[in-house]
DNA sequence: AACACTTTCGAACACAATTTCCAATTTCCG
DNA sequence: CGGAAATTGGAAATTGTGTTCGAAAGTGTT
């Protein structure tokens, strides 16, 4: 049922790919993903450190395999913003001989978690836009609340309370679209009772702000991608004066991993463009309850 | 966001791929199905008697939407038995001018209804304290989303898009729980390339901000009960210099309701006391969304 | 049964897509 | 700070795809 039109000699392919450019994972010890999971898999794992451009290509393939499975190489570049090229070279360091086979394992997972006997369930039809649009808004919402719980790191979550409760203050960063999820986290924690500081960046006065920061503070740092907001140098800062740090990122490529000491991924869907963020407010909220449970016992 | 790729006259192409073949449908009074919907309501309706080849089509397509959309013609046309030319008619007699045209209607439809399929069967996860406020959390946040489309009032919504996108500066408006809302509102008519200002009290300029708004310009307020902080009073002098108010609010209560020219209820549910913002950024997306769409226009 | 008309097929063509290659640039290391 | 290695962008070459077209087969009608 699966379209076998690709025929023959892939192994072929494959070696001669991978014998070509001396850099290819496969020479590396690792193997060419056979399947969609897998390939999440390595990329999540964190042991693979791409450079800039194809680091974006990973963080795309990531957050929009659709746009992958269904695009041309070109659409996708455009998508992706990086050449045509880029995403040939990391098909190519994946093992495999070009990125029409690499789409392969995106088409054949969209495929595969479709929905292929669909009845007439949908019987009234949208004619509205504005309700459309609505209506999308919603279900990148839900999806992205759907999607917490199935993988939720739990250990993670309550090292982060831990160390949240235990700093004498907690400063709490996040820019761009991050900042209203940081807005509303310091918000109730000061209802809470628990004293923090937000580094809203009024006056450019964060860089002094974080300078601040003492060993025994914590930064609860939340941040998306791009990561080309200030954010990830604040963190820094804060690094090195040796705060406890926890993160809330949408990446494993997020370079606040690195810095952290306990962090966790959620997932926003969007819609058109217009990002949710309705994962990491939950998540948030349920962070600030937890410190503030654990401070008063 | 979808790839614009094709470029160009499609319309131009059309006329000619209909004036060709004689026997369009279009010929015929069928107009050329937009969405994939409409052209399931189509083959649904057994009005259009195809001959034996070209109805084989129509039921692959049919049954296998989501193989149309990711293969090639060739594929396609093998595994419903056909000839890819057969596939080009059968598109050309909807009025596309060829498979790709056609295709891309399928694509639309597995992108569009995506990610909701990413439900894996996780099993249950062990009653920890912070998982169950997480779950809680989560669930009060679906509730409100799900209340949003009920009893939307899409007249008031249409009005207050129309406000917005007639505004010659946009005023957003809101403190405490509904600040995250509108700072996410403020930076997203910015990236929408709508002019805005967020007035958010910093150095307690907000009176004087609002002192400054005319009667072209319009004031976007978000209010929560209880209904105590300075946002009334702002709204209240923006209503004396005669600005275009609209308000998203939660009760029919709210004191902003008399100064409005249109508003909206948007209910949000809690948990434990900690309040859900999914359903008030919903709405607040899809009214950027809907004034950018305007004034795009 | 013969005619006119529709439908189907398959090959040739035109076009768009992917891949390759190399120069320009950036990054890393001594 | 300089040189080597890695990475990137972009144009050229190649491959594969979609479309067109004329001939052949089929279908229904007079």
């Amino acid at each position: 049922m699966s379209g076998a039109g690709k025929s023959s000699g892939r192994s072929h392919a494959d070696e001669a790919a991978t014998r070509k450019r001396g850099r290819s994972l496969a020479a590396l010890g690792y193997i060419k993903p056979q399947t969609y999971e897998e390939l999440r898999a390595v990329l999540s794992s964190g042991t693979v450190h791409f450079p800039k451009r194809l680091r974006q290509v990973a963080i795309f393939m990531w957050q929009h395999p659709s746009d992958v499975a269904l695009g041309t190489i070109a659409q996708v570049a455009a998508q992706a913003g990086v050449q045509p090229s880029t995403l040939v070279r990391f098909a190519q360091i994946f093992g495999y001989s070009g990125f029409s086979d690499f789409q392969g394992l995106f088409k054949e997972h969209v495929k595969g978690s479709w929905p292929e006997a669909r009845g007439e369930p949908r019987a009234e039809v949208e004619p509205n836009a504005a309700m459309h649009f609505l209506r999308g808004m919603v279900g990148a919402s839900q999806a992205s609340l759907g999607r917490i719980e199935t993988g939720f790191d739990v250990e993670s979550f309550e090292k982060m309370v831990t160390l949240l409760a235990a700093a004498e203050l907690i400063y709490v960063i996040g820019s761009k679209r991050a900042f209203p999820v940081t807005a509303y986290l310091s918000l109730t924690l000061s209802q809470q009772g628990v004293r923090n500081v937000l580094v809203d960046n009024v006056g450019s006065s964060a860089l002094d702000q974080v300078g601040c920061i003492g060993g025994r503070d914590a930064v609860l740092a939340v941040s998306f991608s791009p990561y080309n907001s200030i954010t990830p140098d604040l963190v820094a800062v804060a690094h090195e004066r040796k705060a406890r740090i926890v993160t809330i990122t949408d990446s494993t490529f997020s370079p606040l991993i690195a810095l952290s000491d306990s962090w966790l991924e959620v997932v926003e869907s969007d819609f058109a463009g217009f990002r949710s963020l309705a994962a990491s407010l939950a998540v948030g909220m349920a962070l600030v309850q937890g410190v503030a449970a654990k401070r008063g016992a």
